[in-house]
DNA sequence: TTTAAATAGGATAAAAATAGTCGCATAAAA
DNA sequence: TTTTATGCGACTATTTTTATCCTATTTAAA
């Protein structure tokens, strides 16, 4: 159904989080769950893998948490997406050769789903977090 | 991962290829099916969904098969995707009231979601089938 | 030095969505 | 009457998404 999953989500608002305590102070996941009423062990993991990509930083040990490692606005929606559900792509034929969809030599609309999908990912990938959380969103695409 | 379903697909290819016929002659499943190597007995029960919606008329019997019942420049990519895999929509607090997200009314980046979402269904509202299948895909959202 | 509060991360389970198949019914042309 | 179609519900299989559990490690503070 065209659905972002609530991985994504839940990242934003944890990074909304984390960028407001910005400076201040460390956030921790109990915290952003609590406030947000989001899974705990779940959040967790997402963290985990937003940490390996650099996203943020983590501190261990009691007092521990976790606080930015990039900054906002050098962070956009796409690769949100993609670091959490892989790589985007509206159609199987528009992702890494891997496992290409086998109908590719012979499907009459490829040429137009790529199309398609080019001006949904250039939508997300000219959207960085500071704009999606802070700002509103307006950006041109064709 | 933000995919359009098969469902769709098939029924993008299937219109193009009745769409190509129509004033000429009937097109049928198998005729489709074989042409695009998309799965017979999925195919024809995506087509009764579209003649259920009326955007294609059935002829059964022998020498039976589809024709379109409505003007491929009145069919948009949404009320296709919608048709085939129900109401569109980045998020679940973006679909009509029956289960909307459980935490709407806390959540942080409601505004910034629906606000995505509404340029995404823009996109595919203003992408009639005949742009999408016959043209060159060009329009200008914000 | 012990305890408590955190993150780290693999394994697994549960639920939901997607994709595909089957069997039987009905319709119409030859 | 046979063949070639669509009509449609039930069912199965697969994949993806979401969530949970368990154990380990790290660090601050009592």
């Amino acid at each position: 159904m065209l659905r972002l999953s609530k991985k994504t989500e839940y990242a934003l608002i944890a990074l909304k989080d984390i960028a407001l305590n910005s400076g201040e102070r460390i956030t921790t996941v109990r915290e952003i769950s609590e406030n947000n009423q989001i899974p705990r062990d779940l959040l967790a993991k997402i963290l985990q893998v937003l940490k390996r990509e650099k996203i943020v930083k983590s501190i261990q040990g009691a007092k521990g948490g976790y606080i930015l490692n990039t900054p906002i606005d050098e962070i956009t929606l796409l690769r949100l997406i993609e670091i959490l559900e892989g790589p985007a792509g509206l159609v199987e034929c528009s992702l890494p050769e891997t496992k290409k969809c086998n109908r590719a030599e012979i499907c009459s609309i490829r040429r137009q789903l790529l199309k398609l999908n080019d001006m949904v990912l250039k939508l997300l990938r000219e959207t960085t977090l500071r704009h999606f959380l802070f700002n509103e969103l307006s950006v041109a695409v064709n």
